[in-house]
DNA sequence: TCGTGACCAGATCTGCGAATCCGGTCACGA
DNA sequence: TCGTGACCGGATTCGCAGATCTGGTCACGA
C-alpha cells in the first residue's frame, strides 16, 4: 500500500508542468512518469487511470487556491469583504494557470475533465456560502438574483482577456482594481461595514472553506487507487 | 447597373436564415441563390465575394440592432441612463441570435468574419461615446479604467449563459435586470440625475449612434459590388 | 441590358489499409 | 513487497488517390 505522498507529488508536479506545455490530449502517461523520474507502472501503482491523475492534479491545484485565499484571509480579516474576497480569487486565479484554465474552461487544455465530480457536499457548502454573505450585512439587501448576478459579473473579468484583447492592455493588479469596483459598488451597502461583524463573518467563511478543503482532500484521496484494492 | 435593393435584401434574408441554420460554412452561395429564388450568378451581380455578401448580412444586422435601440431611446429619454441603456442592449441582442453570435464570437456560425473593418470612424465614434458618457454626469467620477470595467462587467452577461449553464435558469428579463442592478450601483452616482441632464445626453447619444448608423451604411455600400466595376 | 446556370479549377472530403501511438496490464527482478 | 518496462490491442493518425463540392466566371438567351 504506497503511501508515497512525496512521490504522488512529484508526479503530479510532472503531470502538471506537461499539461501547461502541450494540453490534456498530447500528455502521455509515459511522458509524465518519465519527466518524475519513475517507471510508468508506478503511475499507476497511485492511480487507476489517467483521468483519475489529472483529476488529482486539478484538486490539489485547486486546495492550493483555496489556502492561498485562506492565508489571505487569516493575515486581513477585511479580505472577507465580497470585493475584496473577489479581487483575491482574481489575482490568485490568474498566478496559477492550471487553476485558471479551470475557470475558464479551457477545452483544449483540460480535455473532457471537466466533470468536476463536484459532490453534494461541495454543492452545500457553495451555497452556504452565498447565504452566510448574503445574511451577514457585507452584501446590499436589494440585489436580484444574487448568485447568478455575482457570477455574471465577476465573469466578464476572467474572460475578458480572452474576448477584447483590444482593450486589455492594462496591469493585472489594475484590472483587479476593476473588478473590485464593480463588485463594491454593485453588491456592498455604501457604507464601511462594522469592523466586529466583519471579523465575525470572516471567521464564518473561514471555516466554511477550511470545510472546503476537507472535501476537497476527501474527493483526492478517492482518487488515488492505492485506497481502494491492493 | 442592378441597385435593386428589394433582391438584395431577400438574398440577405436568405443567407441570414441558413447562416442560423447551418453556420457559415456549410451555406453555399447556390443555396442562398436557390432559397432567395434567384440564379447563382444574380448573387454575384451584387457582391463579389462570398465574404461580402455575408459581411453585408451582419452590418444590416448591427445597423438593425442600433436602430432598436435609437428608438427605445427616443421613445424615452431616460433609457440613456447607462444601466437602462445596457439593459436595452442585452434584451435587444438576445433577440437577435446573428447579432448575440457577432457579440459572443461563435467561430463557428461566423467563420474567418470577424475581421469587422472597423473604419477609423467607427473607432472614433465608439471613444466619442465613452467620453459623451463620462462627461455627462451620468456616470460616476470615480470608476477606474473605465471602458475595460464597463466592458468586463458586462460581458459576463453576454457569456454566462455558455459558461454558467447550471445557474443560467432564469428569464430573460430578471438576467437584463441583474445586469442593469450591477450598472446601475457600479457605475452611476447615488442620486436620481437631472431629467433635464438626461434629456441633454440622449440627445447627443442620439446624434452619435444616427452618426454610427451612417457609417455602417456606408461601409454597407461600399460592399456592394454593383458599385464598383461594371 | 440584365439574369442565368453550365462550367472550371482548386480545395475539401472520403475511404481505407498501413503505421504509429498510448493507456493499461503483468511477469519478472531487485 | 515494491517498482519496472516490455508487451498487448484498441484507437488514432497518416498517406494518398479518387470523388465531390463550391466559389467564382462568362457566354448565351430573354
Amino acid at each position: 500500500m504506497p503511501r508515497d505522498t512525496a512521490r504522488a507529488d512529484r508526479i503530479l508536479d510532472a503531470a502538471g508542468e506537461l499539461l501547461l506545455r502541450h494540453g490534456y490530449r498530447k500528455v502521455t502517461i509515459d511522458d509524465v512518469a518519465r519527466q518524475a523520474g519513475v517507471g510508468k507502472g508506478t503511475v499507476y501503482l497511485h492511480w487507476k487511470t489517467k483521468v483519475a491523475l489529472f483529476q488529482s492534479l486539478l484538486v490539489r491545484e485547486s486546495v492550493a487556491l483555496v489556502e492561498d485565499v485562506l492565508g489571505a484571509l487569516r493575515a486581513d480579516p477585511d479580505e472577507v469583504r465580497p470585493h475584496r474576497l473577489l479581487r483575491l480569487a482574481y489575482l490568485v486565479t490568474f498566478r496559477r494557470p492550471l487553476a485558471l484554465a479551470l475557470v475558464t474552461g479551457d477545452t483544449e487544455m483540460l480535455g473532457a475533465l471537466r466533470e468536476r465530480a463536484d459532490s453534494d457536499r461541495m454543492q452545500e457548502t457553495n451555497e452556504r456560502f452565498y447565504s452566510v454573505l448574503a445574511e451577514s450585512g457585507l452584501l446590499r439587501a436589494d440585489v436580484p438574483d444574487l448568485a447568478y448576478t455575482l457570477n455574471a459579473a465577476a465573469l466578464g473579468f476572467f474572460l475578458a482577456d480572452d474576448y477584447k484583447p483590444a482593450v486589455s492592455g492594462i496591469d493585472r493588479e489594475l484590472k483587479a482594481d476593476a473588478l473590485a469596483h464593480t463588485i463594491r459598488y454593485a453588491f456592498e451597502p455604501p457604507e464601511r461595514p462594522d469592523p466586529a461583524v466583519v471579523r465575525a463573518v470572516a471567521d464564518r467563511i473561514d471555516a466554511l472553506l477550511t470545510e472546503l478543503i476537507t472535501d476537497y482532500r476527501e474527493l483526492f484521496d478517492a482518487l488515488d487507487a492505492a485506497n481502494a484494492s491492493r
